[in-house]
This record gives C-alpha cells, structure tokens and sequence, in this order.
RNA sequence: GGGCCGGUGGUCUAGUCCGGUAUGACGUCUCCCUGACACGGAGAAGGUCGGCAGUUCAAAUCUGCUCCGGCCCA
C-alpha cells in the first residue's frame, strides 16, 4: 500500500521567492563573471548602442523600466548564441550639471574661475551617477561592465571619448563639413547659448493681439497690421499679405511707413500671412520668429539689422529704446504708439512661444557668429539611409522621417557653455584664421581654452600658433552623444585592443540602437547624421523605439512635475542599513505619491506593507502592461498583481521538483506528449515575438499557458501519476517527470530575458549548480506553428464541466463519479482522467437523453 | 493648419495589416485551506469594440466623414 511508502518532499523549501534573493543571484553573476565579453570567432557579434543616461538627478521608474527592456533585448540574443557587447555608461556633459551648479553656488558660472567651476560639476555628477548605476545593476542589466567587464563602461566627458568628439570633428573640418557663419539662431538668454531646433519645446502663452497703424508711402491711406510683438517695429523689413487676399491687391508693390521709425518698407505677397488672423496683413522682421528667418531669406534680405543683444536687452537699432529688456521695450514703444494715435487697438490672444528646453527661457532669434555641420545638403542621402534600417515598432521610422522633411537649417553645433567638449580650433593671433589639427594631429584630448595649439603655424598665414587663442566655447552635447554607437563598436579602441580597426570594420553598422521616441529628432537623427558624414553608412542595422513611461493617471512622469517614482522604493528592502547612502534611499517625495495612490483603490488592491517587490516584478509588468511601442502606464496595483506569477511559478518549480529529474523514457504516455506538443506551439509564439523584440508577446503567451493549461489542467491530470512510486506503472511515472522537468527548463529559458533573477534561481537550484541559464540557447520549435492543440480546449471545457457539476451538487473536488461519457477525441487522457476527477468509469458512447441521474453537456455526460 | 499615435467590460490590454461567435489580466461577487501555491483553487456577473455613414451574406477589423485624448511640427 502508498501509505507505508516515503513521501516525496520538494526539492525548493522556501515557500516563495523573495525579492532579496535577487542579489545573491547579482552576487552570483559578479563573482563568476557570467557576462564578461570574451573574444570569440566562431559567434557572432551583437552590439547594443546603451543610450548613455544623463545622471544630474535621480533616476525615475521609467528610467528603470526602458533600461530593462534594452537589458531583454541583451539576453534574447545572447540566448540566441550571439556575443553580445552591452556597455555600461553614462552621459555627463551639458547643461542641466551646469544649471544646478549655478543654482547651488547662487551664482553665474561666468563669476567663478572655469576650472573650479568643471571640478564642482564633476563632483555633482559623481554623486548622481551612483544612483543610477546601482539602479542598473539592480534592474538587472546584464552589461558585460558589471560582470567582468570593467573595461565596457564609458563617460560622455572621460577625456577618452571627448578626445573622439574632438577627431571626428577635426576630420569634418577638413571634409569641409563644418561651416562658420552669422546665422539667425535659436538663442536662450538665460543659458546664454545658441540652442538647436531639437531643443526648443513650445508653450501657449496668454497674449495681447495689438493693432497697429501704418502709413502708406504717398497716399493718405492706412493700414492696419496686427502683431503679439510691437517692439519689433524697429527691425521691420517687409510687409506681406496672403496672393488671395483681395483687400490688399492695390498695394502690391507699394511701400509703407513705419510708425515711430519712419522707416520704409515694402509690401509684398506672400501665402505665409494668414488672411483670417488680424487684419490677414502682417510684418515681417528680424526677427520675430521662425518664419521670419525664411520669409527674409526668400526676399533676398540676408543680413537685416537685429535690436536683441545676446544679454537680452536691445541695441542701438532701437534707437530710444535701446538698453531695455524686451519687456521693458514693448511697453515704452506701445506707450508712444499710443500717444501718437499709431496703436488702434488690441485683445486677448494665444501665443505659441517658444522656449528653450532647459531653462523654459522665450527664444529670441539673434545672428550669431556659429559653427555648423552641414545637414541640408545630405538630407536626401539621409533619407535613403534611414530606409535601410530595420525599425521596431516598424512604425516608429515615420517620426524620423518626419523630423527629416521638416529640418530647415544646419546643426549649429557651438555652445558657449563651459561643462562641455572644447572645440578644437585654434586663432591665428596675425590672421585670426581658425586653426583645427588634422585628425592625425589630435593625439589626445585637448581643452583649446587653456592649452597651446598641438599644431604649430597657421595654415592660412603661416605665422607661429604659439600665442593661438584657443576657442572657449564647447560642442552641443549631441554632438557628444551622437558618436556613442562608434564607441559601443570599440571605435578608437576604447573597449579593448584592436590594432588594425578590423573588429570595427567586420561589426560597423551597430547592431541595434534603442531608445525613447521622445529623442528620435535628436539622438537618433543626429547620429545617423554622423555616422553618415563620416563612413557614408546607416550606423545601425536595427532601430528600437520604446514609448515613455506614464504615471497611472496617462500623464508625463517628470521631476518637475512631481509625479516621479523612485524605483528604489521597489528595489530596496524597506530597513536598511545605517550607513546606506541618501542616493542609494528611496525618494521621500515618492513615498507621498505611493501614499497618494494607496488611497485610490484604483491604484493599488491590498496594499502589502513594503513595496520591496524587486526587479523581476518590475521587468514582468512592464512586459505586461502593453505592446512594444505604446506608452506604458505604471501602476501599483498592475505591479503587485503581476508579481504573483512569479510566486505561482515558483510554486510549480517547487512541485515540479518533488520529483526525481528521469532520463527521456522510450515512449511517452499520450497526456504528456499532448502537453509537449503544447508547449511547442508556445515556444513558437514566443519566438515570433521575441523576434520582433516585443517582449509583451512573449510574456504574455507564457503567463497564460502555464497558468491557465500547464497548472490547472496538465499539472492536475498527471499529479497522481507522478506520486505514484511502485514498479508497475514504472513507464507512465519516468514519462510525467521526464516531462515536467523538461517543460519547467523550457518555461524557465523562454522566461530568462524577462525575469533574469527567479528563472536563474530555480535553474540553478534544479539543474545547473554551478551553471547560468543565462548562457543557454533560447528553446526552439520542433513544428513550427502556434496553433494550439484542439484537444486542449476540449480538455478545459471538459474540466471545468466536471467541476462545476460537483460545486453545483456541493461535492467536493475529491468526490466520486460513478460514469462519465466523453467524445472520442478524448479517449487518451482515460487513465489520467479518471484519476484526476476520481471517476469509476469512463466511456465513449452518448448515455440515452432521458436515462436518470445523468448531467448532460452537448459534447460530455456524468452521472454520480 | 499639417503629421503621427491612440480611443475595446469599473481599470489596463490583445485582436485591426490577412473581415466570420470579443483576448487576457486587475478589480468585483459566491463558494472552497483539495498532499506546489489563500500572493491559491472553482464558479459567476460585467463589454457590441468613441460616433455616424458606406462596402459586404458578414466589420472592432476595410472605406469616408466626425468627435475626444496624447505627442510632434508649422
């Protein structure tokens, strides 16, 4: 009898998997160096272009979460058998350190010595770095720099990668791709820069609508002209009105006055001029806006006066209005507008103005003197290029392509900031030529600002470039980052020895780049720029754009906005030690929005007291919560909802491992090869998304398949024959745990790239001691095809027909069944059935309508 | 003004390209501690797919118009 014989315990004793488990598996991964790069010509190479975080600030939940879905897509192809480069970094150059420098020293970095002010920006960044590199490691990110490694992280402003910045520059140059001109630019007053359209966001401002009289040159006639910005008036060059707009034909070619100036000017067409807004005739000058900058071009008026200075206040053009803010301006020239009777009226409008995106400044347009990287002109061969990529979502190449047909000027790409890469240029003290080195010239980093000139004589006069003056503005920070994919390449070395380039040359384009849609016009375009102007290549083969993470109500998560969660909080068990830094402790602010939402039900269930649910959780829900592509929601109530599969995965593990891992019997009973043939269609499905790198799908197709088939049906109908411990029914017994055990090492290698921490766990536990799932194949299909196994469906109305019959009687689950009838197709699952439900017997042939005592179904029948 | 994306039970979401009984989760309600799991199991209620019109034997899915939301550009 069973009962006299030793009860099998499970192999896993915990009752659940715990969130701290995580870091012994990160202490597993460290010691054992399971991601280290490691040369190897037999595999192929996969390069993922890691978007280099900027770290002024804490890192937010969504950064968490982007960086875990690229860490997925890091896994799937190393599970596919590729060797992955993944490197580590962060960006650190540019304007937001040196904004919060300012901030914190109460001064202009202008009022303090240049050098003093870049060691107190590196010490900042340094702080803030900490937090999201250990929110990286946390998250799980599988980069080859925390596993062995160390050589694969890389700093934006290390004087490596700036000294590359610098050599692609200087060979720009000598291709002639850098332009200097005075160009109308986008200016921020405050930041004190030249920004570029990629940086300008826009706001709508409350606004007055004025109306402003102009005298016609040689008649008596008026017109009225309405304008948000009467300050211009000075800088007036043109009056135009819409080709279709009949009020204004006879004044074609006709000049008109300008009020307070007397300046005059002429009247144009042009289908800019809106004829429904004002007075539908309006005046251009220098300059207003954007389209003003192209309406003077197209009239040929290249080089108009400006009244902004770079300080903000106006110049000499404005004649008795000059030295005033604009503000101050606007105010004093509609006061003599109005005493001279020149300003008719005005009224409530809506303006959109734009603003830089840093400082939310106002932008002015100003001709400074900038250099420029030539993009119009390749615009077309960019267009061709950015066909050749692969792009994932393939929708996303339209925001590209959209970003392309609107780019209007070159790339200004000087900034005159300080925490920033220095500019290569060198001024002839004779001259004043620029000087730039050759590529070959530049040896190492060089700071123009204060170091002598690496190159000797000036190339224009010939004089010594010993007292050169060294340029002291910086590059766009784009500039930087826009080469961040040569460097994921091993581009100039930075990685590992390459004497003769050939690893660059065999592996360029990159692999992949992915990133947020919400840079695409800039990251992303920018680099392909790049790499286009140095190799005429695409720089990637496949493009990867994720949504933006929302806070649960659908809106933008942002520091500014305050709606930003910490992922600490769920990274982080709740008491820590003493001397854990603040940088490494959740955000207070965070708790309060935690505390906010725990009082909307909506938002989270039953709240648990920690939220210490760990990254695994994290990584799931984000697969959960949508496709790739769309936005995804963070909510609370999805996280800890979510997180339970890991715990009933867990639980399966744990019986599947009661049982002795059997070798492959010679046949399989007709319940096991029936699951197999399952979770091969499963395994297919997964295939096909992780291919398209959505790992939604993938996630999804596994969380329903072993919750819904695999555990209640499968796991139910087979649990008494795994029991089962005597010789007889030997076959059957080594057919069920064969299979278990080969079913959970699938389920726990499709799962891998997604929850890294628990599958490495179970994996190692039950089957690889010293081993790392991580460094096995992803499973493949036998069949190749996903549809389900009709029986399957059969099975489950099948099941769920028996237990409703039994709750509806008030039976139990274990209650017997005198007969039960099932269609044909069914016979197989006889045996394991009849344990399962505990039916006495089973048969294939339809009992009579009006027999007693029987439940009919239109496929099943049962009688107790 | 133009472009892109989305609008599916209380909440989130799959399906839309390749028309044919609406996917799953969370939440809700009822019952149940059954030898992996109460962070569990069984059962149930709940949607006609933003609106209108068209194509079709048949539309969430195709076409046109329209409304709403988000993002981007002018």
């Amino acid at each position: 009898m069973e009962v006299y014989q030793m009860r099998l315990k499970p192999k896993l004793k915990q009752k659940r998997w715990e969130a701290i488990n995580e870091r012994e598996i990160i202490k597993f991964w460290t010691e054992n160096e399971i991601f280290k790069f490691i040369h190897n010509p037999m595999k192929p190479v996969y390069i993922i272009d890691t978007p280099p975080p900027y770290v002024s600030g804490r890192a937010h939940i969504g950064f968490a979460i982007h960086y875990a879905q690229i860490d997925m897509i890091a896994r799937y192809h190393r599970m596919l058998g590729s060797n992955v480069i993944f490197p580590a970094c962060t960006d650190r150059n540019g304007l937001p350190v040196e904004v919060k420098v300012e901030k914190k020293l109460g001064k202009s970095m202008h009022d303090i010595d240049r050098e003093d002010f870049l060691q107190i920006c590196k010490r900042e960044l340094d702080k803030a770095e900490e937090n999201a590199i250990q929110v990286m490691k946390w998250m799980g990110l599988s980069c080859n720099a925390f596993y062995g490694s160390p050589e694969m992280y890389y700093q934006t402003d290390s004087p490596e990668y700036r000294f590359n910045t610098q050599r692609t520059f200087c060979r720009a140059w000598h291709e002639g791709k850098i332009l200097r001109a005075t160009r109308p630019n986008n200016w921020c007053i405050d930041c004190g820069t030249t920004i570029a359209d990629a940086e300008i966001e826009y706001r709508d401002d409350d606004s007055t609508l004025y109306y402003i009289k102009f005298n016609i040159e040689n008649s008596d006639e008026t017109i009225t002209i309405a304008t948000t910005r009467p300050e211009m008036i000075p800088t007036c060059e043109l009056i135009i009105f819409h080709p279709s707009d009949a009020r204004y034909f006879h004044l074609k070619g006709k000049n008109a006055i300008t009020p307070l100036f007397n300046k005059t000017v002429p009247i144009k067409v042009h289908r800019e001029a809106n004829p429904k807004f004002g007075s539908g005739i309006m005046m251009i000058c220098a300059y207003g806006d954007k389209s003003d900058v192209s309406i003077l071009r197209e009239f040929g008026v290249t080089f108009p006066k400006t009244m902004i200075k770079p300080d903000g206040y106006t110049n000499e053009v404005s004649g008795k209005y000059q030295e005033h803010t604009i503000e101050e301006a606007q105010n004093a020239i509609l006061k003599d507008l109005d005493e001279k009777g020149f300003l008719i009226g005005s009224g409530p409008t809506s303006r959109r103005v734009p603003i830089c995106w840093r400082s939310k400044t106002p932008i002015e347009i100003i001709a400074m003197d900038e250099y420029y990287l030539q993009q119009i002109k390749v615009l077309p061969e960019l267009e061709k290029i950015v066909n050749r990529m692969k792009f994932y979502p393939k929708s996303s190449r339209i925001i590209l392509k959209n970003w392309l047909s609107s780019i209007n000027m070159d790339w200004a790409i000087s900034r005159r900031r300080f925490y920033g890469t220095s500019i290569p240029i060198w001024y002839c003290p004779k001259c004043y030529t620029p000087n730039v080195p050759k590529e070959n010239q530049l040896k190492r980093y060089y700071e123009a600002w204060k170091e002598m000139s690496p190159i000797s004589t000036c190339y224009q006069c010939g004089n010594s470039l010993k007292e050169a003056i060294g340029e002291e503005r910086t590059f766009d920070t784009w500039f930087d980052s826009s080469i961040s994919e040569l460097i994921a390449c091993n581009y100039g070395n930075t990685f590992f020895e390459d004497k003769n380039g050939s690893f660059f040359s065999n592996n360029f384009p990159c692999s992949i780049r992915p990133q947020g849609k919400e840079i695409v016009r800039t990251w992303l375009y920018y680099t392909i720029l790049r790499a286009y102007h140095l190799f005429k290549k695409p720089a990637f083969k496949q493009v990867w754009i994720s949504g933006l993470v929302r806070d649960p109500y659908g809106g933008k998560m942002s520091k500014s906005l305050g709606n930003s969660i910490d992922p600490l909080l769920f990274l982080q068990p709740p008491i820590l030690p003493e001397d854990t830094p603040k940088m490494l402790r959740p955000d207070q602010n965070s708790w309060k929005i935690i505390a906010e939402m725990k009082k909307s039900s909506k938002f989270l269930g039953k709240s648990k007291p920690s939220l210490f649910y760990g990254a695994d959780s994290l990584r799931l829900t984000s697969c959960l919560q949508g496709s790739h592509g769309s936005d995804i929601r963070f909510s609370l109530s999805k996280l800890e909802g979510n997180a339970k599969f890991i715990t009933k995965l867990w639980n399966i593990s744990r019986f599947i491992s009661t049982f002795p891992i059997e070798k492959s019997p010679k046949s399989l009973s007709p319940t096991d090869q029936w699951i197999l043939n399952s979770l091969d269609a499963l395994i297919y499905r997964c295939g096909e998304g992780y291919e398209k790198l959505d790992f939604s799908i993938p996630t999804e197709n596994i969380y329903n398949w072993v919750w819904n088939i695999f555990a209640p049906h499968y796991i139910e109908l087979v649990k008494s024959r795994a029991y089962k411990q005597n010789e007889a029914s030997h076959e059957e017994v080594q057919s069920v745990r064969y299979c278990l055990h080969q079913i959970l090492q699938v389920i726990l290698k499709l799962l891998a790239p997604i929850t890294p921490f628990v599958t490495e766990g179970i994996y190692q536990y039950l089957y690889e001691p010293l081993g790392s799932i991580h460094h096995e194949l992803l499973p493949k299909s036998k069949y190749n095809q996903s549809i389900e196994d009709p029986r399957t469906y059969e099975l489950i109305k099948l099941d769920s027909f028996i237990w409703k019959a039994k709750r509806d009687r008030g039976l139990s689950l274990k209650a017997s069944i005198t007969s039960l009838y099932i269609p044909n197709t069914l016979t197989e699952f006889i045996p394991d059935l009849k344990e399962m439900h505990n039916i006495k017997t089973i048969l294939t042939i339809k009992p009579n309508k009006n027999e007693e005592g029987i439940i009919h179904h239109n496929q099943f029948a049962i009688k107790f």
